[in-house]
DNA sequence: CAGTATCCTCATGGATACTG
DNA sequence: CAGTATCCATGAGGATACTG
């Protein structure tokens, strides 16, 4: 899986090609890492209980800066999972929500993250363990 | 969720700190960057088909860095989804392996990266439609 | 073979100011 | 309100050289 970068004419992103060992292209990569990237996957787990407003997206996810939050909706919305509502009023009212594909992703995301939630003494556990075992190499 | 980052004495990573709006922490999502890392994602689900040695690990992957694959295999270790198994032989040998929390990771991530694989002629359509919609209103 | 250590690039992403 | 435009810091991550 080797990685460069493109750039892309028609999109401001600069995408990542993916590529196993033996050549073979992996797009499907890239749209694992729009899914599961950083506010991405606040995005859809918000948008699971329903549309939500752009102001009120920012809210929800703490403090996203304005740009990362429309540069994560775009790319959602390119690739089919979020839909885009702008209503033509003053002032500016636009919802977000999931399309049934975006649903589906959501899901699975959903999960992955209420099992991380839950799993999360086990982890801690872990590192404990972990970090037990390097001082005692070290002082060792 | 705003995001703020920390230098951790023990560990060489220097890790986000997560918070809600209402300024409850979020450790799990650190966690669920682990697991979804660009490499992270990789390893888990080669890991699934059985152990593997780290150069086993480098040649399936393509070309990821010596230097990333040993922090994704160290954070993971960590965390307690890998586990490391060192022969002390010449050559050194070491096998990594998942642990049962590890699956319970890697099933989760796989389970998203299949269906993102079985979705990406969705995604194409979207984008295609996305943008089209885009040249459209650039022409018209 | 299985890593560290070091250096360096550049893309991620935050802060701020501005606009329809 | 819902963005865009711009600037800038920093850390993710690659390349290379070295070691037990």
């Amino acid at each position: 899986m080797s990685v460069t970068t493109e750039s892309t004419e028609n999109f401001t992103e600069r995408a990542r090609v993916y590529q196993t060992a033996d050549g073979a292209m992996c797009p499907h990569r890239l749209v694992l890492e729009h899914v599961t990237s950083r506010w991405g996957v606040l995005v859809l787990i918000e948008l699971l209980d329903g549309a939500r407003r752009f102001s009120e997206l920012r809210r929800a996810m703490g403090r996203v800066s304005e740009k990362m939050l429309a540069q994560t909706l775009q790319t959602l919305e390119r690739d089919g999972f979020v839909h885009r509502d702008a209503h033509p009023v003053i002032p500016p009212r636009v919802d977000y929500s999931l399309t049934p594909l975006g649903r589906e992703a959501a899901d699975r995301v959903r999960d992955l993250a209420e099992w991380t939630y839950r799993s999360l003494g086990e982890v801690f556990e872990a590192r404990e363990r972990y970090d037990a075992r390097r001082e005692d190499s070290a002082a060792g």
